[in-house]
DNA sequence: TGAAATGTTGGGGCG
DNA sequence: ACGCCCCAACATTTC
């Protein structure tokens, strides 16, 4: 009796529902690195990351018993070539649109083999479909999702990783396995990563000490300290939890027990798990909608207006607005490969509102920076923060740079840390350098236009245009309504 | 998981 | 002592 483990965005042991399928018996653990398989590549931050996350994984598995083997090539074929004369396959299941073809695909090419294909659900608290309307249908608003999908029951506790694997021998007709090393994950002429390695700890166990760390720590205050931008307020989980090195169920259950012992107030619990919550609707979302990342969720938003601006674009990514808050985040996901999550929707909104550059151009840059990049996190958000999305923010919330950083970072702690160009700044002045003395300025070192840009657009005309251009399209909806309904009912 | 404009209220300075 | 005005603080509405 010989199982196939066929691992992806699941590297850990813990509550691992494939890997607990094949304990007990000889099994092989085989990841397939496939970079023409249709799936959206991953980003430069992601790639960094999957190499240190299987590095991690490799050893966790050899000290239980196992051993995880690596091939490079089409993923179908080296699955279903491997699982010849094996009596099973197991996956954790994955919810984008080629992923889930594909895996249907390889599901029914192995049960005509005569070999038994398993799919289990490791990835979130609730498969997509399982959480409905009374009317049957998805749910668009997450208020009500969220609240349904605690309502119709507990959610399956996590399973401990099994105490002892075994690791089968790769088998003569087995396609050549490759090191980590070769798969080119890691990034060279230049490296870049140091500021990553210096922030993370890929792989399960930096999982469960970021986990325990979160819950002895700033759990406790999370509600009001979360919207800090300095300090570590956040769990910071995010990473871990798109490579699978921890399971949701884990993390619902430890922050729980937190509040049922009394280590936490019961509030500070409820909201962290709602951003959990957002996870599971953002996968709900792309279930309904597998190009999610790609097409806007609400089709009017095709015909918005969005500027060609390579140069502001170019500004935006490289941290060169002149909003200090704004390039404050963008310069910490370039070093670190994450940014704060207020940020996001700063800098986010900066993009769509301010220079009114297409929400898909922002998405392309998280998505090839963020270590966390998520295909139903960062496609969600992106699309709620445009408006395009469903249960969006509303077009005329346009966030002012100024006034989130004096609110979430009040002595410029942030700004100081990632644009060190403003350090010397007086908190007064450091949200909004233009409006700063020349004293100030001179006194700080800062010559505006040398040291540090000036505002790339003027917030007050900027909103003014945002406001008029989103508004516009709320009009031209609604004076054609029917070819609206058609081309949702089309799509 | 806004911001800005507009409206309301109430305390205190002052003639 | 009274009424008037100013304006901060808060509330509402509008974008």
């Amino acid at each position: 009796m010989t199982a196939l483990v066929w691992l992806r965005d699941d590297l850990r042991l813990d509550d691992q529902p494939a890997v607990r399928a094949a304990a007990e018996q000889p099994a092989l653990f085989v990841f397939v690195h496939d970079e023409k398989s249709g799936s959206r590549p991953l980003g430069g931050a992601s790639r960094w990351w999957l190499g240190r996350s299987l590095e991690a994984f490799g050893r966790e598995l050899e000290a239980a018993g196992g051993r995880l083997d690596i091939v490079r090539g089409d993923a179908e074929r080296v699955i279903v070539d491997l699982a010849s004369g094996m009596d099973a396959v197991y996956w954790t299941r994955r919810y984008g649109g080629p992923e889930t073809e594909r895996d249907t695909r390889i599901k029914a090419e192995l049960s005509d083999k005569g070999v038994k294909a398993k799919s289990f659900n490791g990835q979130l608290l609730r498969e997509p479909w399982e959480v409905k309307t009374e009317g049957g249908t998805s749910f668009k608003v997450f208020t009500p999702y969220w609240r349904r999908s605690r309502e119709i029951g507990p959610f399956e506790p996590p399973h401990p990783a099994p105490k002892r694997l075994e690791a089968a021998r790769w088998p003569q007709h087995g396609p050549p396995r490759v090191k980590i090393a070769d798969l080119g994950l890691h990034p060279t002429k230049p490296d870049w990563s140091g500021g990553l390695a210096e922030s993370w700890s890929p792989g399960e166990a930096g999982a469960r000490a970021r986990l325990k760390a979160f819950i002895d720590g700033p759990l406790e205050d999370y509600p009001d300290a979360r919207d800090r931008l300095d300090g570590q307020t956040t769990s910071r989980l995010s990473p871990h939890l798109r490579f699978g090195e921890i399971s949701p169920r884990r993390i619902l259950a430890a922050v729980e027990a937190a509040a049922d012992r009394s280590a936490v107030p019961g509030e500070s619990a409820e909201k962290y798990l709602s951003e959990l919550g957002w996870r599971e609707f953002s996968y709900v979302l792309l279930h309904e909608q597998p190009d999610l990342a790609t097409r806007n969720w609400s089709p009017r938003f095709d015909a918005f207006p969005w500027r060609r601006d390579a140069k502001a674009l170019r500004a935006w990514e490289t941290g060169k607005t002149g909003y200090p808050v704004v390039d404050a985040g963008m310069r910490e996901l370039w070093a670190t490969g994450y940014m704060h999550n207020r940020v996001r929707m700063i800098a986010a909104s900066f993009l769509i509102k301010h220079l009114m550059i297409d929400w898909r151009s922002g998405e392309a840059w998280f998505w090839d920076t963020l270590c966390d990049a998520d295909p139903a996190n960062n496609a969600a958000s992106w699309q709620w923060v445009a408006g395009s999305g469903a249960d969006a923010a509303p077009y005329f919330r346009v966030f002012n740079p100024v006034l989130q950083g004096e609110k979430f970072d009040p002595d410029g702690a942030y700004v100081r840390r990632w644009v060190p160009e403003l350090a010397k700044l007086e908190a007064r002045y450091i949200h909004a350098p233009w409006k700063a003395p020349r004293e100030s300025l001179a006194g700080a070192g800062v010559t505006l236009g040398r040291d540090y840009p000036e505002p790339i657009v003027d917030h007050e005309q900027a909103r003014a245009r945002a406001l008029r251009a989103f508004a516009e399209l709320g009009r031209e909806a609604q004076r054609k309504p029917a070819a609206r309904k058609s081309a949702k009912n089309s799509g």
